[in-house]
RNA sequence: GGGUCGCUAGCUCAAUUGGCAGAGCAACUGACUCUUAAUCAGUAGGUUCGGGGUUCGAUUCCCCGGCGACCCA
């Protein structure tokens, strides 16, 4: 047996009592009994009379006790209620005199104390590690954790609202994968004891997904934590929430006009409005997103055209330019890895606005179509938002022959020394060999737009429990 | 990966040139019948992130390590 209760029947919510009871006159009282629950805050004590502050889910309410009322044991019992204790109280609704709407107490429940100090009523928890190693502590003190959290819960709710609204059905594909495919990342590992095998965790859906295209789903989307064992930073979490999205017999132009909609969904589910504020610009998100090439996207930014270099083939051209430029280039890297690298490290970070970045080099992007007119690109277009990549976009390639050639060209980067380039997966080419209709398909970076979105200095403000290096 | 900064009571923060390690909040005891960061009096609370060095003496200076934040690539 234990002396914490089992059960407490509320009746009314902190934020409720407060709307329905504007009209009620500092010092009157009603007799209208509610049961109200939640943590108290703050207390104080002025002998025959005391306060409590109680937060609940929608805001505070005050708990006002008296001597008179209560008796001797109950108010003994009101006033051992410490800082952090989870107490439940009933009583009838008030107005102190000094204009506090407040629950006459008539009788009070500890339902599980507090048994460690709370952090400082007033500055609450600013230790930015603190907070995201208590995180539970962070929610209960600081607004501004609240805040972020309930945007994430309406920002998931409003991506599967939408994509349901637009025929799309939700899936499941496996998170261990033999082969870690449809991103360029390093997998973790694992091992499964009864197949003795090892497995990874996914660094994307994508290659399950396309197979549910095979298999006649023509509109299917996963929200889904994908992991990659790579570095973490304000831009980087080991794993991490993506949308990933696929839609039979279309092509890219139609599904950038999708994620286009799909952000500003997300923005008025989130912040209620498609005004978007990031540093000291203010983007309004129902303008149309730009769309420009890359060599377009490289120019604006650096004034350089590498347009002819890349059509001439010109390999001294395209690597001077990239020195020039004060990018870092590894001489092991074809000529679309070092185009890339230009664009990565030298705008990326300006395009503020949406801007779809269309087409990338073959060589970066080996599961997307052909570009239709720019030699040896494909048809992925790069969604950029306040400087970073938000989501690629594809027109899926379906021609079996032409991703095992993709396939083979990663593994003679691998071969060459990129160990991120891409396994081939041999099922997955069997699989496209019976056909998998034209499509286009999409990433969405759930957590880098939601930090966008609510203002976040870093991934690990909208993540409620980023990943730490354990203490000790 | 490089640079800068930080780590002191449960929380928020002090500590003069290197000289007894402190305050507020929280906890505990008491006073107080309309407070709301209540107030007042009192009690208790420390491996100053860890290790080493310099020194009569180190929270403070030096070295190594840990964890984190920010900036840069």
């Amino acid at each position: 047996m234990t002396g914490y209760p089992y059960r407490f029947d509320r009746t009314a919510y902190a934020r409720d009592l407060q709307e329905r009871y504007t009209d009620l006159e500092p010092g009157s009282e009603t007799t209208d009994e509610v049961r109200v629950a939640g943590r108290a805050m703050t207390t104080r004590e002025h002998g025959k009379i005391a306060f409590i502050d109680l937060q609940d889910p929608t805001g505070r309410l005050q708990l006002f006790a008296q001597q008179a009322v209560l008796g001797d044991d109950g108010m003994e019992s009101f006033k051992g209620v410490g800082v952090g204790d989870i107490i439940g109280a009933s009583g009838v609704v008030m107005r102190t005199r000094r204009g506090e709407l407040s629950v006459k107490v008539s009788d009070v429940t500890i339902l599980a104390p507090c048994q460690r100090s709370m952090p400082e009523k007033w500055h609450g928890m600013t230790d930015v590690e603190s907070r995201y190693r208590q995180r539970y502590l962070d929610l209960i003190t600081n607004p501004e954790a609240q805040r972020i959290m309930k945007a994430r819960i309406a920002m998931i709710s409003s991506i599967r609202s939408f994509m349901e609204d637009r025929g799309f059905v939700e899936v499941e594909t496996p998170l261990l994968q033999p082969i870690a495919g449809g991103a360029v990342a390093r997998p973790f590992v694992t091992h499964h004891n009864a197949l003795d095998i090892d497995l990874y965790l996914r660094i994307a859906p994508e290659l399950y997904l396309k197979r549910l295209l095979i298999g006649g789903a023509e509109k299917v989307y996963e929200l889904n934590r994908s992991f990659r064992n790579e570095g973490i930073s304000t831009k980087h979490n080991p794993e991490f929430t993506m949308l990933e999205g696929y839609e039979a017999f279309v092509d890219w132009t139609d599904t950038m006009a999708l994620v286009e909609d799909l952000v500003r969904a997300t923005a008025r589910a989130v912040n209620g409005t498609a005004e978007l504020t990031i540093g000291d610009a203010t983007i309004d998100l129902d303008e149309p997103f730009k769309r420009v090439t890359m060599f377009e996207a490289i120019e604006q930014a650096t004034g350089r055209s590498m347009e002819k270099l890349w059509d001439d083939g010109d390999e001294s051209g395209l690597r001077g330019a990239a020195e020039d430029l004060g990018v870092k280039i590894d001489p092991k890297w074809g000529l679309g890895k070092v185009l890339v690298e230009i664009f990565e490290q030298r705008v990326e970070k300006l395009l503020i606005e949406p801007t779809f970045v269309c087409g990338f080099p073959k060589e970066v992007s080996p599961l997307a179509k052909d570009h239709r007119s720019i030699r040896d690109f494909t048809e992925q277009a790069d969604l950029l938002i306040a400087g970073l990549e938000i989501a690629p976009i594809y027109s899926e390639l379906n021609d079996p022959a032409e991703q095992r050639l993709r396939f083979e060209q990663q593994a003679a980067a691998r071969a060459a020394g990129d160990d991120e380039a891409q396994l081939p997966d041999e099922d997955f080419l069997e699989a496209l060999a019976f056909g998998m209709p034209p499509a286009g398909g999409f990433g969405f970076g759930v957590d880098r737009l939601l930090a966008i979105f609510t203002g976040a200095s870093s991934l690990r403000e909208v993540i409620l429990f980023p990943t730490l290096r354990p203490l000790d």
